[in-house]
DNA sequence: AAAAAAG
C-alpha cells in the first residue's frame, strides 16, 4: 500500500487524513492523485466504496494551495442533497489544517446561511445543480473563477435529467480549468459526451480486469417475489441477530413511505429518506442512520448513489431497480472499504425482464431469480441468519389487524419482533412471555411522526401519509406453514 | 415511468 505522502500529498492533508484514521490509499487514489495534482483532466472510474471522493478531492484542495484570496475557485457538483452534505464534510475535513473555506450549496434549505458563506469568500463549493443555477442567476454565486471542477456521479450528472442543468453550469465556468469526472459506472456513450467538457482527459479504470463488474465482497442474492409476502420476509430479515445497518430500497416515494409505516407498526426502529420529505427530515434520517441510532433506512434511489455509511451489512431491494447502473450503486451501499456485505433483491412477476437485463449486463450468470417462499429455510441460510432466530421467527404470530379506537394497545400487540431480538441478545428467556414496555409504542409513534410525514411546516402533505397507511393495513390470513409451491 | 433537482 502506498501512503498519501508517497503520492505527493501535502503534509497538512496527510495529517488531516490520519487524524481520521485514514493512512493507506486505495487503488483509485494511487492512480488519480498523481495525475490530478499536476492538473490532468480525469475520468475516474472505480467500484463503489473504494475511495473516489479523496481521489478527486485531495488534488482539488491541494491545487488551490494556501491562496487566501476570497472567492469560488473550485466547484464540485453532485446529484443529491445528501451527497452534497457528505462530500462537503469530506472536503472540509481535508482542509482542516489550512485556511481554505468550503460551503455546501443545495436546495430545501434556507438561502441565508449559504449566501452568507459565499459572501464571506468561500473558496470551494459543493452543490446540487438547481440551487447552484439559482444563486448564479441571482449573481450571488460567481463561477467565473472556478478553475477546479468536479462532477461526482458523473454519468448521472450527464444523463438526460441533469444534462441541461450541467450545460448551464459549464457555460459559467472559465474555459481554462481542471476538470475531473468520477463514477463507479461510466457507459461508453457518456464517456464520449463527457469529453465535450474536458480537454484530453485520461480515462482511469481502477478495476482489476479479471474481476467481474460487481464488488467481489458483496454477496448478491436474487429471489422471485411471486409466492412470498415481501414485507413479511423483509421483516424477518430485519429481525436477524447479527444484522447490522440495512438499507431497503423501493421504486417509489409512496412505497418507501408505506414500507416505513408498515415496519414502524411492527416495532422496528426505522427512518426513511425520499423526495417527498422535508429536507430537515431527510437530514435527520441520514444523521440517525449514520450514527447508528437507527439501523434501518428505507429509501428511494435518492440514496442509491454515493452515500457512505459505515458497516451497512445488508442492502435489500424491495423492488428491483430499473437498470444495472442503479442496481450496482444501490448494492454498493454495503461492502464498502473492503468490508463484506449482502445485497438481496426481490423480483416481482412484472419485473422479470429487468432482472434479465441486469443479470446480462452485470454477468451474474443467473438467468432466473431463485424460487423461494416466505418461510423458506434456504432463504435464511443464504442470508446467514442464525438457526435459533430463524426457528423462532417462523412461528411468529402473524395474525392481526385489530381495529382499536386507541391505537396504543393493538400496536403493542404487534410489535413483538424487535422485543424478541433485544431480549435474546441479552441472553434472557424466550421473548414470548415478555410484554412490551409501556413506553415502546409511544416512543415509536413519536419517531414515525417525526419522519417527514408532517414536519410542522404545513407543506409536504404527500400521499401515503402515516396515519391512513396505518389504518389501511390488513394482512391476509397467515400463510400456513408456508407450504411451498415451488415451480 | 420514477426519482432527482429551485420554489
Amino acid at each position: 500500500m502506498t501512503t498519501f505522502a508517497e503520492l505527493g500529498v501535502d503534509q497538512d492533508i496527510v495529517e488531516a487524513l490520519s487524524a481520521r484514521g485514514i493512512i493507506d490509499s486505495f487503488p483509485i487514489q494511487e492512480q488519480t492523485i498523481p495525475l490530478g495534482l499536476p492538473g490532468q483532466d480525469i475520468i475516474g472510474q472505480a467500484k463503489t466504496g473504494t475511495g473516489k471522493t479523496f481521489g478527486f478531492g485531495i488534488p482539488v484542495v491541494q491545487r488551490l494551495g494556501l491562496d487566501p484570496s476570497p472567492g469560488v475557485k473550485a466547484l464540485i457538483v453532485v446529484p443529491t442533497r445528501e451527497l452534497a452534505v457528505q462530500v462537503y464534510e469530506d472536503i472540509d475535513m481535508l482542509t482542516q489544517n489550512r485556511s481554505t473555506s468550503v460551503v455546501a450549496i443545495y436546495g430545501g434549505k434556507a438561502y441565508e446561511g449559504q449566501i452568507e458563506q459565499l459572501q464571506a469568500g468561500a473558496q470551494i463549493v459543493v452543490g446540487t445543480p438547481g440551487r447552484l443555477i439559482d444563486l448564479a442567476g441571482q449573481r450571488l454565486l460567481d463561477l467565473s473563477g472556478a478553475v477546479e471542477v468536479v462532477l461526482d456521479e458523473a454519468d448521472k450528472m450527464l444523463d438526460l435529467g441533469f444534462l441541461p442543468d450541467i450545460e448551464k453550469i459549464f457555460q459559467k465556468l472559465p474555459a481554462v480549468r481542471h476538470t475531473q469526472l468520477f463514477s463507479a459506472t461510466m457507459p461508453g456513450p457518456i464517456v464520449t459526451l463527457a469529453r465535450r467538457f474536458m480537454s484530453n482527459p485520461i480515462h482511469i479504470r481502477a478495476n482489476d480486469p479479471d474481476e467481474g463488474l460487481t464488488q467481489a465482497n458483496i454477496n448478491h442474492l436474487v429471489y422471485r417475489a411471486h409466492s412470498l409476502d415481501k414485507d413479511e420476509v423483509i421483516a424477518r430479515i430485519l429481525q436477524a441477530e447479527g444484522r447490522g445497518k440495512t438499507v431497503v430500497f423501493t421504486r417509489t416515494k409512496r412505497a418507501a413511505q408505506k414500507l416505513m409505516d408498515e415496519l414502524g407498526d411492527r416495532g422496528f426502529s426505522v427512518v426513511a429518506v425520499h423526495g417527498d420529505m422535508s429536507q430537515e427530515a431527510r437530514e435527520r434520517s441520514m444523521a440517525a442512520f449514520k450514527a447508528g441510532k437507527k439501523e434501518i433506512l428505507i429509501a428511494t434511489d435518492v440514496a442509491a448513489r454515493g452515500i457512505d455509511v459505515d458497516d451497512v451489512t445488508h442492502v435489500i431491494n424491495h423492488t428491483i431497480p430499473d437498470d444495472e447502473k442503479t442496481y450496482l450503486h444501490r448494492a454498493g451501499r454495503t461492502g464498502r472499504a473492503g468490508k463484506t456485505g449482502i445485497a438481496v433483491t426481490f423480483v416481482d412477476w412484472e419485473d422479470l425482464h429487468k432482472w434479465a437485463l441486469i443479470n446480462r449486463a452485470l454477468e451474474f450468470g443467473q438467468p432466473e431469480p431463485r424460487e423461494t417462499y416466505s418461510s423458506s429455510p434456504h432463504l435464511f441460510e443464504d442470508l446467514g441468519i442464525p438457526a435459533g432466530v430463524r426457528g423462532r421467527l417462523s412461528t411468529a404470530p402473524r395474525t392481526e389487524t385489530v381495529k382499536t379506537a386507541a391505537g396504543g394497545s393493538d400496536r403493542a400487540a404487534r410489535s413483538d419482533a424487535p422485543r424478541r431480538r433485544r431480549r435474546r441478545s441479552e441472553g434472557s428467556a424466550p421473548a414470548d412471555a415478555v410484554s412490551v414496555p409501556a413506553e415502546h409504542g409511544a416512543e415509536r409513534a413519536a419517531e414515525t411522526d417525526g419522519q417527514g410525514t408532517h414536519d410542522g411546516s404545513g407543506k409536504g402533505h404527500h400521499d401515503g401519509n402515516a396515519a391512513p397507511a396505518r389504518r389501511r393495513r390488513r394482512r391476509r390470513a397467515p400463510r400456513t406453514g408456508g407450504a411451498p409451491t415451488v415451480g
